[in-house]
RNA sequence: GCGCCCGUAGCUCAAUAGGAUAGAGCAUCGGACUUCUAAUCCGAGGGUUGUGGGUUCGAUUCCCGCCGGGCGCACCA
């Protein structure tokens, strides 16, 4: 049964168009401005091709069509074609009772299907930094919300656990450990990992081995320092990720691919269909025959595996593992890997619209007025770890949420710190801690709540905003599917927080003197928060019930 | 040179699959706490949406040119 309001009006001006123009076509419901009633619709300005006339006297025969439907106090129509909708206040209350009757905003189950959303990958070749955390954040939040939908989503994060960058991370390591020992004239490679973390893992390996590998290099010590570099390293990622709250149902280390076959598998279907062929000692993938870019090696000379290819091979795994559709976050930088990736796909036979790339632009960090440069392998970043320690987990994760992954942003850290009580995430937050008081308040009153009575009382202005705005909660959850942004769910929260507060400045909550009224507006207060809970624990920020 | 992304208030960002008067926060100015948390609310100023065209009832949004910025263009990942 259909209680949400845009719901409610959809079908019934779907109806309305049905029959009045005799086909149907997408048309938009939205809160409408202010001075134009509660709700307005464009259908008649989408219609008007359709039914050869014009907006103004579709918009006239629709309103005719509509008189006798028991939703509207009034239609009205205004100057382009736009239908205005005033609600009967008993329309309006309807989704106030069902939430306050569940004590919960029962989200319709749209999403169906197996989907995987694969982020936060890195070579665990240094700790995260604050750019992994935007994509953290992004893909964990963007997993809440398909999963509030209904869709059956696997969070994972693949491990860079193979290749040319682990076996540089292993001889940087051995440098630094030998450093460590005293031994001179020896520099970590040009390309190899300056960062600090590296020497601090040197001391704690050169602790627990002391001199056994001092100026000892061979296949199986490069092998040793190899491993132990990387799960230092993943550990504290690891540890990273959960301060964070970020967390994976799934581990994927490239190496398995090697392992387990996979990759052979991919190599064999690829040469049965001819988009492979040998050059210069080297394997290459048939990238022209697909989309305009040049052919890329899968093989190198001397043997090894490129990414290209493991990649190939961890997306031929997605898609045996039957997941309908997977979405991975990339930052920009990887834009590049994006056609070669899709023409791999096809060259599979895996259908268009499986592989989904998310692709979110750097973040810049600003300190005073100079621009923080950061480069993994010249040791000059911040890492998360320090971001989250300096502005606490919920500003970091509302900051990230908040900013289009499409939107260069730019991280001013003295801002984030010295002013963070500026930070929105705190408007909404002391919202729900404001709700929370109100219920203290009511019961040292005694006052009594009574959930599901008295909402007819509802009449003011500010009432019936906050009304219509818990009525959208649904509408902000597919924004964050459709545009793949979890910016659309910060800023109805704000939105929401917004028209609570107004009404909380306009309306005397808890009276005394007029219990039944009060006991209204806890009711509208309730629902409000029910939002504001689920909507934080979607963004992964907390609801404190004091601030 | 080629490709991807971006250009909106002084700053950081929004603006739903083209919609009505382009919105928030910070900053600036002026109001509101003897009553539920002033981390709030009410109001003011601030914009030729980089620029020039095009498409149509209507463009910040779509198309083309130009200017400016970020990022790619590896047998790195």
């Amino acid at each position: 049964m259909i209680f949400l309001l845009r719901e409610l009006l959809k079908l019934e001006l779907s109806n309305a168009v049905e029959r009045v123009v005799g086909q149907t076509y997408s048309f938009e419901v939205d809160i409408a401005p202010q001075g134009f009633g509660d709700f307005a619709t464009n259908a008649a300005l989408v219609g008007a091709r359709y039914a050869r006339k014009s907006p103004m006297q579709l918009a006239e025969q629709l309103r005719e069509e509509l008189k006798n439907s028991e939703l509207f106090e009034s239609i009205q129509i205004a100057k382009p074609g736009f239908i205005n909708f005033v609600m009967k206040r008993s329309t309006l209350l309807r989704v106030l009772h069902r939430i306050i009757e569940l004590d919960n905003y029962p989200v319709n189950k749209i999403g169906t299907g197996k989907i995987q959303f694969e982020y936060g990958s890195a070579n665990p070749t240094g700790p995260f930094t604050v750019g992994h955390g935007r994509q953290l954040v992004i893909g964990d939040v963007l997993s809440n919300v398909f999963r509030e939908l209904g869709y059956e989503v696997t969070r994972e994060m693949y491990i860079n656990d193979a290749g040319r960058q682990i076996k540089l991370l292993g001889r940087s390591l051995w440098v630094r450990y030998n450093q460590i020992l005293g031994v001179k004239d020896i520099d970590i490679p040009e390309d190899g990992y300056h960062g600090q973390y590296l020497i601090d893992i040197a001391e704690k390996l050169a602790d627990e081995q002391k001199d056994r590998y001092k100026e000892k290099w061979d296949d199986q010590v490069s092998q040793f320092f190899e491993r132990y570099a990387v799960e230092s390293i993943l550990k504290d990622m690891k540890e990273d990720l959960m301060e964070l709250g970020c967390s994976f149902d799934v581990y994927f280390s490239e190496k398995s691919l090697v392992s387990d076959g996979t990759v052979d598998q991919v190599l064999k279907i690829l040469e049965q269909k001819g988009c492979t062929y040998w050059k210069d000692d080297a394997l290459w993938f048939k990238v022209s025959e697909f989309v305009e870019e040049d052919d890329k090696v899968l093989i190198k000379k001397d043997g090894s595996l490129t990414y290209f290819l493991t990649d190939i091979a961890y997306h031929y795994n997605k898609y045996k593992r039957g997941f309908s559709k997977v979405y991975d976050i990339w930052g920009s930088d990887h834009h590049g890997h994006i056609p070669r990736m899709m023409a791999a796909m096809k060259a599979l036979g895996i259908e268009d619209g499986f592989l989904n790339v998310i692709l979110h632009q750097f973040v810049t960090l600003k300190r005073g007025e100079e621009i923080v440069r950061m480069s993994t392998r010249a040791g000059e970043f911040v890492t998360l770890q320090e971001l989250r320690e300096e502005v606490g987990v919920d500003a970091t994760r509302y900051f990230f949420a908040m900013i289009d992954p499409n939107t260069h942003m730019i991280f001013d850290l003295d801002l984030a710190k010295e002013r963070s009580s500026d930070n929105p995430v705190y408007y909404v937050q002391y919202a729900h801690a404001r709700i929370c008081s109100l219920f203290e308040q009511a019961r040292h009153k005694s006052v009594l709540f009574e959930k599901g009575k008295d909402m007819e009382l509802l009449s003011d202005k500010s009432e019936l905003d906050l009304i219509k705005r818990i009525d959208a909660f649904e509408d902000a959850l597919k924004d964050v599917a459709r545009t793949l942004s979890p910016c659309k769910l910060t800023q109805y929260l704000e939105q929401l927080a917004y028209d609570f507060h107004s009404f909380y400045t306009k309306c005397l909550i808890v009276d005394q003197d007029n219990p039944r009224l009060s006991n209204a507006r806890l009711n509208l207060s309730y629902a409000t928060m029910v939002i504001l809970r689920k909507g934080l624990a979607l963004l992964g920020v907390s609801a404190p019930e004091k601030m």
